[in-house]
DNA sequence: AAGAAGATCAAT
DNA sequence: TTGATCTTCTTG
């Protein structure tokens, strides 16, 4: 069972904290979510609804669940789910899933990152998306129905915040959250 | 029509 | 530390 609308009808900062810890699933291959971020729709300047129209656009036309992907550096996809805990405001925003623990399909996983190593696998959002098989044809989509979706895993994992990755404004914020000790993340938490 | 910026990654 | 690579938005 995937986890479902009323699950993404809060607000980005609870909604990546709560991802920690479940599971992502695509097709035939699955992972733990290790690593999230948060940006937040309103008061956020780094989030895409700040300087893109048509991000603010794909907001107003899609339920929460959807998936965002897009291309980022001309080279790597990178995936979102779209959260409206409502109001229109700093209530919604996106998630962006960074790294994931390998569960399942792994050797396809292997095959399509050409790496071998578990830790080399889905340990970067532009990594798990191509362990994963997600690509642009996915953007918009909605993860409440298969075959790509989040399933309920652990109970009640141990979660950290760190400040977000590779982003120049709003670098302050610290709206990354990470599985306490996982070996799966995408790079070193800075300090706050 | 052209340019800049960007939520990355792997090789040097 | 650097190069690869392309979409969206802004400026002329």
């Amino acid at each position: 069972m995937l986890l479902q609308r009323e699950f993404f009808e809060r607000d980005p900062l609870t909604c990546a904290r709560a991802l920690i810890g479940q599971e992502l699933v695509a097709g035939p291959c699955a992972g733990i979510i290790v690593e999230t971020e948060a940006y937040c729709a309103a008061g956020d300047e780094a989030c895409h609804t700040f300087f893109r129209p048509s991000t603010r656009e794909f907001m107003s036309v899609h339920d929460p669940g959807a998936a965002y992907v897009y291309l980022n550096y001309g080279m790597y996809w990178l995936l979102n789910v779209l959260v409206k805990g409502g109001g229109g405001g700093a209530e919604d925003g996106f998630v962006l899933i960074r790294a994931l623990e390998p569960v399942v399909g792994i050797e396809l996983m292997r095959e399509r990152r050409g790496r071998h190593a578990l830790h080399q696998l889905c340990s970067g959002p532009g990594k798990l998306t191509q362990a994963l098989g997600i690509t642009g044809a996915e953007h918009g989509v909605n993860l409440c129905e298969g075959p790509i979706g989040f399933r309920p895993r652990l109970e009640h994992p141990q979660v950290e915040t760190a400040l977000r990755v590779g982003i120049t404004k709003a670098a302050h914020l610290p709206w990354r959250y990470l599985l306490k000790g996982s070996p799966f993340i995408s790079a070193p938490t800075s300090s706050l």
